[in-house]
DNA sequence: TTGTACGCGTTATCAC
DNA sequence: GTGATAACGCGTACAA
């Protein structure tokens, strides 16, 4: 491992030049840039990054926390997030969470130790007094809206009100009227939102029932067991609408089970957008989120705040729409 | 952000004092200890990772290099990976390689000046020379065994051929004579294993027929395809038996829409454990991976290679076994 | 255009 | 027991 003294010392130069040709500052002769270049090459010289991130106080490195890196979701905003910082020579650090306050903390403790220039955060329970007592202000940080920061925060929203609103008016639309909902954790706000959104279409629409609305997690497994409850306590589900494509995969299961046909008996649309929808048979209608340009933006937004310098896209609004996409368990004939 | 000199100067001793406070070596006394310890506190003090990396060359850091992290198998792993490496007080860098062996090459690079104490490699296209170019020699890694790397490298290792002798058999047991195989790529060691378990039995069984082996790429479409493929230019093929679970959820998925009954016409089984296999209905018998014990495995190898001082469990076998777990799709009445 | 010298926050080696 | 002080590898004013 050679450093930028012993490139200094071959090329016959100060350490001073060779670190300008390195981050192309200042001014250098064409004729010594060469020669350091060749040197930097024949030594396979690269710089330290964290010699550089203790000079510098800058590590080109950001962070992105998930909850639960299972659900295909969040690997699905990883390789966004990771593919777009990559593009600009920032590595991703993915630290996965596991719906656990206590690991959010540790985390937090280890990136703000690493100098890491700034965190997407996908979801979380902490507050944002929390995170400041641990970070200190100044650290850069945008929320993918699942978590509830305040508003101060920079985020990624979508708007999963008009998601949810679009996937009751298809159910409606292809003739069902007895809908139920599988909602997430009622205190995420995303969930709420999805929730309203349901309900208030439902409820313009003459067709609104409150025993049809369960409360899930998110996971499959939740998705199943609420199905089969929801089977046994109601007659005449006609649709279902789950908040997340997780569930509505076991809620699909549940059906086929239970010898329930869908679409014709129970129609079933999801939200989220993840591939796995088109893994099942039949495919899963979902309400998708633009997931790779949540990712792209998140970075986009980190990057603006983390400096100015990185000459970056014209930013795109930052509420992305969802879109329906219609597949087997939603198409009647 | 306090250093370690605030808190010196604040409790009136020398950095080294407080150093050695932090790193629990040396002497000291009871008192100063204390006092350091209460400073350490008023300050919010906490060690900067970055410094001590420049300083004692060890960053407490690995990575893990993963091929697809769209592929459920291997979210599986990393979570097994940072499970156990943050128990012993470890960060795991996460790279998410694409399957691409341009990305394997840059992340070695990045990995390199960030000093990560070691690297395990989870699949990769790269030759042990081309690592070695960049990483020099002194780099612990630990490979999964899907790589093929050299005998010289620590790895762990799962017997795919065994698995695969227990799928055959089982599908013989229940009564498969035409048992088809989607193998994974024929480059990749544990792909080839799998196929010559498969091919070995049913030579055995007298039942080999080289027409009903193909060859996929380990992804759920290419499972589908071939499904679609074998069904056509075969007739009686009452088994199938994929290389891995996403081939054998896109199997399963061409099976129902074909209209073939599953398992009574034709039976299927997978190989990893995924808990993918449990969200489609059928759900999908599989050759299980010990995939927690795996990721543990690697990361006890890989603390050892990088230090003995940590106090490990015994090590356990590096050929871990496979395990049988039957499902709906083998299951016949 | 290039070189000198100091600072970044820790660890570690000697002295005291 | 404790304290200076030299690395660690690089960035950067400030000089030259």
């Amino acid at each position: 491992m050679s450093t930028i003294r012993d490139v200094a010392k071959l090329a016959g130069v100060s350490v001073a030049t060779v670190s300008r040709v390195i981050n192309q500052k200042g001014y250098i002769s064409k004729d010594t840039e060469k020669k350091i270049k060749a040197c930097m090459a024949k030594l396979q010289y690269s710089p330290s990054s964290v010699a550089r991130g203790l000079a510098g106080k800058k590590t080109d490195t950001i962070a992105l926390l998930i909850p639960d890196i299972t659900n295909p979701f969040f690997p699905e905003i990883a390789r966004a997030v990771e593919d777009t910082a990559s593009s600009y020579g920032i590595t991703t650090l993915l630290g996965n969470c596991d719906e656990n306050g206590v690991k959010e903390l540790r985390y937090l403790d280890i990136l703000k130790k690493r100098y890491v220039d700034g965190i997407i955060f996908a979801e979380h329970g902490l507050t944002w007094n929390e995170i400041h007592g641990i970070l200190g202000s100044g650290m850069p940080i945008v929320s993918l809206d699942r978590a509830a920061l305040s508003e101060e925060v920079s985020s990624v929203r979508v708007n999963h009100y008009q998601g949810a609103v679009l996937a009751v008016e298809h159910l409606l639309s292809i003739g069902c009227r007895r809908i139920a909902h599988i909602s997430g954790p009622n205190h995420l706000i995303t969930s709420a939102n999805r929730n309203r959104g349901y309900t208030d279409t439902l409820r313009n629409a003459g067709c609104f029932d409150p025993d049809l609305v369960y409360e899930g997690d998110f996971s499959m497994e939740c998705g199943m067991r609420v199905t089969e409850q929801l089977l046994k306590e109601n007659e005449g589900v006609d649709g279902i609408f789950t908040s997340n494509d997780l569930m509505a995969v076991g809620a699909l299961k549940t059906l086929i089970r239970s010898g329930v046909k869908v679409p014709e008996d129970v129609a079933l649309i999801g939200f989220d957008g993840i591939s796995m929808t088109q893994m099942v048979e039949p495919e899963i209608s979902t309400i998708a989120q633009p997931i790779y340009e949540i990712g792209k933006q998140a970075v986009f937004q980190l990057i603006h705040q983390i400096e100015d310098r990185h000459e970056l896209p014209e930013m795109t609004p930052r509420v992305l729409e969802t879109k329906l996409i219609q597949r087997a368990t939603t198409t009647r004939f």
